[in-house]
RNA sequence: GGUGGGGUAGCUCAGCUGGUUAGAGCGCAGGACUCAUAAUCCUGAGGUCGGGGGUUCAAGUCCCCCUCCCACUACCA
């Protein structure tokens, strides 16, 4: 039994995220929590909106609504659709609230008092016509290399160049399209990462079990030196910066925190609102002194999260020199790509949690999703893809075998567990195949590896189907009743078992199973003991029930339907 | 440009510190079975492991060069 904290990145308020960041963070966390808690562990799973920032203003204003007001809509949206996809957070937090706030003030303040942060001034481009300074990527106009006119002020679309948007020519803000721009000089806090740099390379070095996708990116960033990061912004929306008596620090009005400093503090804050709300103990999660040394924490997030998780987010947990708890283990997702490209937001490109959940059950995606999850390398979506893993492994290897062998014994054994039968061949390659097979899943679900887990899980199911072909008690049925029986039996208590198996990636289907096979909810734990017992855990004369059709195929009609409706195989 | 990740059977991907005839799923071909969602089970055909050079008794696995794809490049989250 271990204590298992578990964060997945903070989705962002700006929408209903798309498959893309459920496949990267929330889903990956949420199969692994639940395996973890099936295996006896003690497990807390926490995630929140992360709602600062600017998008979330411009969003907002888009939308025509008051930031709060548009992030109470959005948080609801979001927390919805991660219910309607069985993401069992512990708790779904928001960055918003005071927790997380009295916690970034109190971070910044331990930080500076350490030396960490200091205030300087820099140049930021301010527009009189939308009354707020602008980040560099809303400031646009024409790049001084190559002449396009549509440059943004980090980067030129056109020829790559990286610019500074106090180099465009004729800048004018993105938000409005006003010229009535012009640049100011601002005071801001700054996070001295260089200082612990050398802490935090020794710290990811000694760090095992982490991905080469995590390792490395935080290795480059260490290699090429970390700079000093502004944490603090000139918006509205966002943590205030106080000072040490809790007032509005001087020369801070009209400044917030960074989002990227205050999101992952969030995690803390929503273990905090986790604990009021649910009379835990929030501190003996990340408090080291108050019993968090003992606990694994693990983080789960795509590639583009890795800097601000292995570098940004440790500074601020090392730099304050007090006792929270770090990170022991990231997992890093690579992007799943739509067609050759990206899932786009802004483009509508790919397909979004509200209307998956609308075309599909979630357990197809979820079981899609995490087959073939971007692990390795950036991984493909396509739509004959999700097809082909739902109809062959979910419909003919699980499903089928469901039904034919409850079906079955409610046609010849009036539903009920039979008794008799000797054990021969086929149940003696049976309980090695599942000797074999068991202690692999558990160790890639451990070692969070993914793929390896689902193809493990389908390789069960898959051996339920040849046992039943080498048991062929519909044969035997014909002279030897006995011998009929133990395939029967052994069949059923294999369906209690795929059940159990299945319920951290498809719970909804796992649930049915076991509740049409009557497997009792403190039976249905990962305590698999020895193989033979497992076979004949379900009690002789047991009445089991065949379940509704668990899942119905995608036909060819859906996949045309809905490669025209969102628009893949464009190139 | 820099950095990182990839380029392995028709498709999607495994192949850790180099070592017997390079694997899986899907798809395809043939066969078996008939309990089942025309499902299942068995067998098989498919690969000069992006290209070239090198190290080694031995390289998909290490080194160099070339080439193609993708991501990141820090005030976008």
């Amino acid at each position: 039994m271990s204590r298992i904290l578990i964060t997945s990145a903070l989705p962002y308020i700006n929408g209903v995220k798309h498959l893309g960041n459920l496949a990267g963070s929330m889903l990956p966390a949420d199969v692994y929590a639940r395996a973890m808690r099936l295996m006896g562990h003690e497990v807390l799973y926490i995630c929140a909106t992360d709602e600062h920032g600017t998008p979330a203003e411009l969003a907002a204003q888009a939308a025509n609504m008051e930031v709060a007001a548009y992030c109470d809509k959005m948080h609801e949206a979001q927390k919805q659709a991660g219910a309607q996809f069985g993401l069992s957070y512990d708790y779904f937090g928001r960055s918003s609230a005071p927790s997380t706030a009295r916690l970034t003030q109190h971070f910044a303040q331990v930080l500076e008092k350490n030396g960490l942060i200091e205030e300087r001034v820099s140049k930021q481009v301010y527009s009189n016509a939308d009354g707020r300074y602008l980040p560099d990527r809303y400031v646009e106009g024409t790049c001084p290399n190559c002449g396009f006119e549509k440059a943004r002020g980090d980067q030129c679309d056109s020829c790559g160049k990286l610019l500074d948007p106090v180099d465009l020519i004729d800048p004018y803000s993105a938000v409005s399209g006003s010229h009535d721009v012009e640049v100011r000089d601002t005071n801001h806090l700054y996070l001295l990462q260089s200082k612990m740099s050398d802490r935090l390379r020794e710290w990811v070095n000694a760090s095992t079990g982490w991905p080469p996708l995590a390792s490395s990116i935080a290795l480059k960033w260490l290699d090429e030196g970390l700079r000093d990061r502004s944490i603090t912004r000139d918006l509205d929306w966002g943590i205030p910066v106080t000072d040490l008596d809790g007032n509005v620090r001087d020369g801070f009005e009209g400044k917030v925190f960074y989002v990227w400093f205050d999101a992952p503090i969030a995690y803390i804050g929503a273990t905090q609102d986790w604990a009021t709300e649910n009379d835990g103990d929030w501190e003996s999660w990340w408090r080291t002194d108050k019993g968090a040394d003992d606990v694994d924490y693990v983080q789960f997030m795509g590639k583009d999260n890795v800097a601000f998780h292995t570098l940004s987010f440790p500074t601020t947990i090392m730099g304050s020199e007090e006792p929270w708890k770090l990170v022991d283990q990231l997992k890093a997702f690579n992007w799943v790509t739509w067609y050759g490209g990206k899932f786009s937001t802004s483009q509508g490109r790919g397909v979004f949690m509200d209307q998956a959940i609308e075309i599909a059950p979630s357990d197809y995606w979820r079981w899609y999703l995490m087959a073939n999850a971007p692990e390795g390398s950036d991984a493909a979506f396509t739509w004959e893809d999700f097809q082909s893993s739902v109809n062959s492994d979910l419909a003919n290897v699980l499903g089928n075998f469901v039904n034919r062998i409850t079906k079955y014994c409610v046609g010849k054994f009036d539903g009920v567990v039979p008794s008799g039968g000797e054990a021969g061949e086929a149940e003696e390659w049976l309980v090695n195949e599942l000797s074999d097979r068991l202690p692999k899943l558990i160790k890639f679900y451990e070692a969070r590896d993914f793929r390896k887990a689902m193809a493990e899980t389908r390789a069960i199911w898959a051996a339920g189907n040849e046992y039943l072909t080498q048991a062929a008690p519909w044969t035997h049925y014909k002279t030897d009743v006995d011998q009929a029986a133990i395939g029967v039996r052994h069949g059923l208590n294999l369906v209690a078992l795929f059940g159990i198996i299945a319920q951290p990636v498809i719970p909804d289907a796992a649930g049915k199973i076991l509740d049409a096979i009557g497997v009792p909810e403190d039976r249905r734990s990962w305590n698999f003991g020895e193989v033979k017992d497992l076979l004949d855990a379900l009690p002789i004369g047991h009445t089991v029930a065949a379940p509704e059709l668990l899942f119905s195929k995608i036909e060819e009609e859906s996949v045309a339907e809905w490669t025209e409706r969102f628009g893949g195989g464009e190139a």
